[in-house]
DNA sequence: CCTGAGCAGACTGTATACAGTTAACGCGCT
DNA sequence: AGCGCGTTAACTGTATACAGTCTGCTCAGG
């Protein structure tokens, strides 16, 4: 009504909003703590209080807001506790994935396809000694956990990964530009790689208590990407999300 | 504004509608895959659409219904193994709650308060043997899990437990009336009980992975409980819930 | 100058009206 | 009699109006 009205014809208002409200909590431009209110959303989104209350609810659900106990939301703030555990409860979750899919036993399709993608990142983190740009790893690493979590074929269990992986520091791939500078950024993705390997080899073997330790240590790399961003601002900047995080001191 | 208007003033019409769905999805009165109309639920609940809206979203978030593409939601059918993964979902993360509690060490207030409620627990395992009532007995279970789960000390990780367990046959007591009739019931419990035991003794002496590892295998009761409902039409009928599970035959 | 009470503003919770879309039902044609 | 099409009815998505409540500010009293 306001800015916009001849565009995304086909997205729905609530799922707007939701976009919107997301970006605008990802990107810091609300402060952590702050109450959320759906009337100034309303005119910053320009859809009408409806939807934006849905998103609300959503975003709530999702973890980024938590309710005021006089109604209403607020911007939740994340202590470095906080987030440290939520990485370890994705870690656990897609270690019982990979077991899972260990135990029952893949397809050699379903295989093939992983390894397949591995090849891709093998190729690109080859690459990745000159160029910086690690978008595409970034994204065939995000591929590479979607497939291992298929392949458990549990859609239950691919839900609640979903869920633990909604706050954005704790998704399989979010804290990885956090190495963009860093002389390790080879040595880190080799290693994740390996591990990617290993774990794959393990679920095609059937070895599923392996597999599902690999995946657990495998997402503790994300702990070291942590404590990375907290002792350097400029690495925090790179992770989308980090204005919800309470830093460590605030001096 | 159609049944009743002098009750639950303190509770909220959302809250209210919210209540009273999970009920009826629950109890089975509305049928799994079966649309759920907001107008029906209006007239049924006695409150206006929109907080029926609210319900009706935050039931699907908790795992109950299911969106349907074209709009509006239906009620989630189970299946068998969606059930059974359910439960190991749980149990990994309260085999989680339970290392992180090993490893952080508790207070020894704690420890006592724990240590008190199996006291309870055990008064009541004695006396089941005469008594059929086991409603004090899955009341103290559930708090006994609570008081594990707030050893490990953190919100994120017993939030999503607490989602873990909002589908009601995989939470920690869902399934224990399953065994009211049988012969079993105090070898069970009996057993339970020593898990409980076990966990909070290798909590005590941090012992991280052991307290894990018994916290898994705990819930794995509920998938022998399971296996017995699924094969006794009569035993199912005690869980609440029981309607959405896709039973094994149906002919 | 400080404290407490009252008032005003804003905000959420709730209800309802409206429009677009989907789905079902019935009728006609083959 | 079966199939396809058109019409109709219901349902959801959205917007907005209304009422109760909480918060914060101001003014008066000590």
């Amino acid at each position: 009504m306001s800015i916009e009205k001849t565009s995304d014809r086909a997205l729905s208002q609530t799922v707007k909003a939701q976009l919107a409200l997301r970006e605008l909590v990802l990107r810091g431009a609300l402060n952590p703590g702050e109450r959320v209110s759906e009337l100034q959303m309303v005119e910053r989104l320009g859809v009408s209080r409806t939807p934006v209350r849905m998103a609300l609810v959503r975003l709530e659900e999702e973890g980024l807001l938590e309710a005021i106990p006089s109604g209403g939301f607020a911007v939740k703030a994340f202590s470095e506790k906080e987030v440290f555990i939520s990485i370890e409860i994705r870690g656990t979750l897609e270690g019982l994935a990979a077991r899972l899919a260990a135990e029952r036993g893949v397809g050699r399709s379903e295989l093939l396809e992983a390894a397949a993608c591995l090849d891709e990142i093998d190729e690109v983190v080859r690459r990745e000694m000159l160029e910086i740009d690690l978008s595409q790893y970034v994204e065939l690493n995000a591929r590479f956990h979607r497939i291992l979590i298929d392949m458990a074929d549990s859609p239950p269990l691919a839900r609640q990964i979903e869920r633990a992986s909604a706050l954005p520091f704790a998704s399989a791939s979010a804290l990885v530009p956090v190495q963009s500078r860093s002389p390790e950024l080879h040595h880190i993705l080799t290693v994740a790689q390996d591990q990617h390997r290993c774990v794959l080899t393990a679920i095609e073997r059937r070895e599923g208590s392996r597999a599902e330790a690999i995946m657990r240590e495998h997402a503790r790399i994300a702990h070291r990407n942590l404590e990375r961003a907290l002792t350097n601002q400029r690495d925090m900047d790179l992770v989308p999300g980090s204005a919800l995080i309470k830093r460590r001191i605030r001096a």
